[in-house]
DNA sequence: GACGATTCTCAAAGCGCTTTGGCAGACCGA
DNA sequence: TCGGTCTGCCAAAGCGCTTTGAGAATCGTC
């Protein structure tokens, strides 16, 4: 059932039933009501291609995610930050086209996006240091909004982020009141905007305690539980192991507490840890009392707003960019506890 | 650029550009190389929307991703199964929607994109056992394939699935000729259909044994590490308490052990572990050699393969219904051992 | 040199919608 | 009664592409 048909059952002309379903003032209050309830009874849709080409809108947001060349790994937030975008999108009856791609040819991706019209905007995912990403957007003139930052881009963009620096910061201080001087790092890919900006904030803390951060302590990788495993176990043999960990992700913390029970330790009393925790829905910081001490943010929820920011900027081009910062909150849970006296 | 002011830049008609670009043999070649020439010379790339409008066809595939009502959990395997399909779809130039819908409006969904007209079919995740949204495809008339299969299903349709029964099979049967009697399932939501036939799977190695399954050893939720720390820490109470654990995936595990250690019993030693293990690009089985013992097969693969299939029934839609079936991998690693002896 | 076959190119219709510009009729005040 | 303003509706153009049906040009053949 198409538009034509439609106006032929109610013997009126196409534009007047497109503007009696579009909600526009020129049409008799009943007669819309035919309109609407004919629309219902032959389940009528709009095409949404024609609808596109006709309005230049695609009704579309564009997620371009990136896949790590080297370890061919997804990172699993994506799953959930796209569950929360999902519903913004749904409710503002946009679509969400999904982009899986290599680091190296997102640019092209992009292009590709705007000169075949599919999208009106797009969603730039795990920003790198200074990214180049963020300057090409702005050349191809595609509305984007960046979740997370970009440090040395001097252009102006739109972005969501979590206040990552201070959580780190929070975090490493926590460690230090409970008497803990040699504090491990397990922090994401360093390329990585977040991964920087959690770094500045563990030595910033560390710095104002007065203790230089040791490079022998901080690790920088894929955030897995592979990785956590693989750095706690070769920390704790150094001739002097940390006494505490703090790490990127849940998978990591994860890891480590496998390394910790290796080692014949318990975590949270001889051995502390803290994690950042994303939240993720599957992957929750226990059920009730939380397992890890962390500092945490809900990524579906940075989704939700992500998308309904960029919507209301694509509504209306004329405003200036949109941040919002969002600050993550410490919870302590059970693997943390006062450094152990050295026995 | 679009196509009209290119073919004026050239010289030619808009027809004979589209046949050139379209490979099409009634245009001269050196007329074609011109062509081809100038539209990557103006990076000219035909509107979506336009050709979508005038082939009817949308080169898109629409995913459909149920949240669980009850705890809006976003499945982790989605990611890598995304990944993969993904990887299938930019080969072939098709682009990917995503729509993430609480389980009680799918139908409502598929409707829409079929009416919409931006997909040219669909896969269907999760399918439950006689999954009504089979029927409702069918009678939309939208093609589709589904991950997975739906038993009492009377209906034909393509789908990819694991031999999930006759994985747990092999992974119980493993355990039993360790000598394990009292073995524990915890199992996916056995609404699931894949639940049901490694349910399935695991009580026929067990009948085959002689051993009649015990319910108090069976549960079934939601795959997280808080319901493998949960079941686990109550099986272990129990005044029988298993001697190995099967279970539906590496985060259940990770949580069972959890619950293993936080008894003081050694996994691999005093009690087994068994897992499903998706393969998941975040969640490793270990580096080197596997954590646990499982059986394995790898999402992102049936991603790929799903997708292809997929495409190739759109392609050519006379074809008969395509199925395939994948049969997982039995490693073995730390997790299991001997049954030990009762003190 | 005429003619059909072949090769290349084109104008125009059509995909399903929105939107511009306009037209008929009702209504009102003068 | 007449001109003007609203109200409610419509015909037709246009979005950017594909595809049909047909015409011009070239060629080989008798």
């Amino acid at each position: 059932m198409n538009l034509k048909q439609l106006s032929e059952k109610l013997g009126l002309s196409q534009t007047t039933v497109s503007r009696a379903l579009n909600g526009y003032p020129e049409v008799n209050e009943e007669t819309r009501r035919r309109v609407v309830e004919a629309a219902r009874q032959y389940d009528y849709r709009p095409n949404a291609r024609a609808k596109g080409l006709a309005t230049g809108r695609a009704m579309a947001i564009g997620h371009v995610i990136p896949i790590s060349a080297k370890f061919e790994i997804v990172n699993p937030i994506f799953a959930d930050f796209i569950a929360g975008a999902g519903e913004s999108y749904s409710k503002a009856g946009y679509d969400m086209l999904i982009s899986v791609v290599r680091n190296d040819d997102e640019e092209r991706v992009y292009r590709d996006m705007k000169s075949k019209g599919n999208v009106d905007g797009v969603i730039v995912h795990s920003p790198r240091l200074n990214d180049s990403r963020i300057g090409q957007l702005h050349e191809i003139g595609l509305p984007f909004l960046v979740h997370g930052r970009s440090s040395g881009c001097d252009i102006g963009y739109s972005w969501i982020d979590v206040n990552n620096r201070r959580a780190f910061e929070r975090a490493t201080r926590f460690l230090l009141d409970l008497g803990h001087r040699r504090i491990a790092l397990l922090n994401g890919p360093e390329m990585m905007d977040f991964a920087i900006r959690r770094r500045a904030g563990f030595e910033n803390a560390l710095h104002d305690a007065g203790i230089d951060p040791d490079p022998a302590l901080m690790h920088s990788a894929e955030m897995t539980e592979g990785f956590g495993h693989r750095a706690a176990t070769e920390a704790l043999a150094l001739p002097e192991p940390p006494t505490a960990f703090l790490v990127a992700s849940i998978l990591i913390a994860i890891g480590v507490r496998r390394a910790i029970e290796e080692s014949h330790l318990t975590m949270g009393r001889d051995i502390s840890v803290v994690t950042y925790d994303d939240d993720l829905s599957y992957l929750r910081n226990g059920d009730d009392i939380p397992i890890f001490t962390a500092v945490r943010s809900s990524v579906r929820e940075a989704g939700r707003l992500a998308a309904e920011m960029l919507l209301s900027a694509i509504a209306d081009p004329g405003l200036p960019h949109l941040d919002r910062l969002l600050e993550a909150e410490l919870t302590v849970g059970q693997s943390t506890g006062p450094v152990a006296v050295r026995s």
